[in-house]
DNA sequence: GAAGCTAGGTATCAATTACGCTCTTGGTAT
DNA sequence: ATACCAAGAGCGTAATTGATACCTAGCTTC
């Protein structure tokens, strides 16, 4: 695994590329939201209400781009735009999932570690 | 896996937070240098050579504040200060690494995904 | 005894991204 | 008039990262 640091150019190291994309504030809520089946835009923001508009897009467009997400537009009047996985994105999630497992089991542990550091910075 | 986006506060959706958390520039490669057994700080910047020092010791400092990582320091002159994977880091490591290898095998996908999206952008 | 080395770390400043808010577009239906 | 649906533009702020200089404590060297 260490490897990784001295046979590739940091640049490409692929789990960091991975990471670092779909570890944005939103790209990660937006792919659980489509692992439930297709979505039309407006109802991706009812699922994930707190993004923006601009945010929705910009990263719809950014996860399109990596082949994780599809687009279909109907243009139709409104126009109507469903998004969906690809077989990528599909895989991708598959992979995912036990990763968010774990984090549901020991995000506690995170949480009072946190507590501790903060706590023994403060007073100790 | 839907219903995290309905059943929790968005703020608290446990593997946006720990994806966000490790999604940064170097946790990962930090990470990743670790699993290969205690380094020390001066070890861990011959490792990752791009990174400055200032990085180095900020996401240091936040994955031991996480608890995911342990710092020893002996207060020998100079001073010598080994870091660690603790047990929840260990644990998480081991399921980045299926993760890893799947980004291994797919980057390539993802990057021919960039190459058509952003040709049919300029010239479609 | 002033200068410089070491390993780890801090402080400061600048540049770059990321993100959010609000306004605009364009046909259609209420 | 007003709302809908998807999206784009512009502007401002917050967060992230990088460059540089400085600090500590003992040790060697001139």
């Amino acid at each position: 695994m260490r490897d990784i640091l001295t046979s590739t150019p940091i640049e490409s190291c692929p789990v960091r590329q991975i990471l670092t994309d779909v570890g944005d504030k939103w790209s990660i809520l937006i792919l659980i939201a489509l692992s439930g089946g297709p979505r039309r835009f407006s109802a991706l923001r009812r699922d994930i209400p707190d993004i923006s508009q601009k945010m929705l897009t910009q990263t719809l467009r950014k996860l399109e781009r990596d082949g994780l997400v599809s687009r279909e537009v109907t243009p139709s009047t409104p126009p109507r735009v469903d998004y969906d996985l690809t077989a990528l994105g599909a895989s991708l999630m598959h992979q995912i999932t036990p990763l968010a497992g774990w984090a549901v089991r020991h995000l506690d542990e995170i949480t009072a570690a946190r507590r501790r550091f903060d706590w023994s910075s403060t007073s100790g």
